[in-house]
DNA sequence: GTGAAAGCGCTAACAT
DNA sequence: ATGTTAGCGCTTTCAC
């Protein structure tokens, strides 16, 4: 069974490869005799006729492709995994049953490569975690690609943000921890402005803070802060907490959409929309009419 | 800053674009003056010019992509998307890192329709949990396209896949069992035929095996089994269970590579091998040498 | 050493 | 109502 093109279809219906285009794709202004347009369609059928996206991209000027980048370090642990995982799930959820296709690559946060934006001329990119560097390259080449950024703070309105409200789940969770002493333990964000945003926020000492790197490194912390009330960004980074630290005294900051991992005496933060339901929808504002929006370039995610 | 093509670069260097071509893919048998060669490649570099990888697909009849297919269903719950989270992510990089794009599709296992494998002319498919409905679609089309098939049972010698070596992994769990009465849970798997093969292996009555569809179900089953030894498939479906059943009693088969998520004190299954590291291997061997390989058809991951 | 030209599979403007 | 044709950006054969 082999490669069947509209050339061939074309051939065995006595008909030309345009007429076989007008009719697979309904073009709407040729008036196609209802014979034709039936007998084409039978034998596309019966060859089991598939377009060739590639070919159709290159006249179109459109791939129907979208991108998913996720910045990734060498070694992370697993939990850096996880903490996108459901995130990524959904929206390619989203974008696949609305007809797009999802290309899913990670960069190396050390050198980050965003070649495939233009090598696959993407229709449109999520840019997860992304790191100054990514952005000097993006910028670099400028492609006028649609371009949402989750979980990022960067200074350049040129592009569009999507991230949970921090600045209210922190007062949330403090107003939780009352007068008690506490402490924060955050994920390893590539973007730096936005580590740097939490630990203002928070409104601790850096000895107070801990971004966990691995697990031996947070046992550490935890030990020493036996006693305190603990503040933690994202399930899974408190879901490895609980081996070292009492459930009782951790507030969490679920991020990663999966809070019901947590047992129940485990305080949680948790945020009204969906993270990957506003990419999603950002990305279809700018996809539709990818000049000038009238949108916020930060969209934050309300706690609920 | 628009669009650049070989044909711009050959205009402003005063080539042909064959000769462009042959430069910039280092083309063997064509010899070039090193300073043709010197003069293009810098305005190409000055140009940022990115070659576009659908007109490459084109002629080349291979596009470099690579699919990762994953059945889903409806309303699941996070665990069925975190289950694979971590094989995703890994496999993602593998294939990233040895020069492939890839394509990340979930199926609507009530409805799987695999079309995008021929539409995108994928040069591999990873197909992740196939119902036999979607082993029908493919066989149906029969594209000559290399397929690996990740945890799914089917007895089609067409097919290579990868999976963990269940039975073993099911020995060594009674084994830690020992003499004590113990029931089952495992995830929810589309394919129907490796749901069949563990309970069988389990060498347990229905009533003892429970499919964790959601929490309160999961709850209800653990509820009526205090007491017993439990062998879990997998780390999430076990960490959700930890909500519900003493962790001391627990035997979880780690096929989520995830293990570390899991407290000490539960007991633990893993494999020697990592999944994605399997499947990426079997792949390598398919595309290389995609006629009449002498490989096995099933490749089991052994248990550490 | 270099380039003209055909063609990958498809779309769309223009003829007929 | 249908076909002819040019061209999307690239590779590669073959001729000069």
């Amino acid at each position: 069974m082999k490669k069947v093109t509209m050339k061939n279809i074309a051939e065995l219906a006595n008909v030309s490869v345009a007429t076989v285009s007008y009719i697979l794709n309904n073009v709407s202004n040729q008036s196609i005799p209802q014979e034709t347009r039936e007998r084409v369609i039978e034998i596309a059928k019966n060859l089991n006729y598939v377009p060739n996206l590639a070919a159709r991209s290159l006249v179109k000027q459109k791939t129907g492709l979208i991108g998913i980048l996720v910045n990734r370090e060498m070694n992370q642990g697993f939990w850096r995994n996880l903490q996108y995982a459901q995130f990524i799930s959904e929206l390619e959820g989203l974008l696949t049953k609305s007809g797009y296709h999802v290309v899913l690559s990670s960069l190396d946060a050390s050198n980050p490569n965003p070649q495939i934006i233009m090598e696959r001329k993407l229709d449109g990119v999520f840019l997860i975690d992304a790191n100054e560097d990514t952005f000097y390259h993006i910028s670099k080449q400028f492609p006028a690609v649609p371009l949402v950024v989750i979980d990022s703070v960067i200074d350049d309105p040129l592009f569009f943000k999507v991230l949970p409200d921090f600045e209210r789940a922190l007062d949330k969770a403090k107003q939780l921890v009352g007068t008690n002493p506490y402490f924060l333990v955050i994920e390893q964000f590539n973007n730096k402005q936005l580590a740097k945003k939490l630990k203002i926020e928070s409104n601790l000492d850096e000895d107070q803070i801990s971004m966990v790197k691995n697990e031996q490194e947070l046992a550490l912390f935890l030990g020493k802060h036996k006693g305190k009330k603990g503040i933690f960004v994202n399930e899974f980074v408190a879901s490895l907490a609980t081996k070292y630290f009492t459930p009782d005294d951790m507030i969490v900051i679920c991020t990663a959409e999966c809070p019901t991992i947590l047992q129940p005496s485990i305080q949680k933060i948790t945020f009204n929309l969906s993270k990957s339901l506003a990419s999603f929808e950002v990305m279809k504002k700018l996809i539709q009419n990818n000049h000038l929006v009238d949108l916020e370039k930060y969209i934050l995610l309300d706690v609920k």
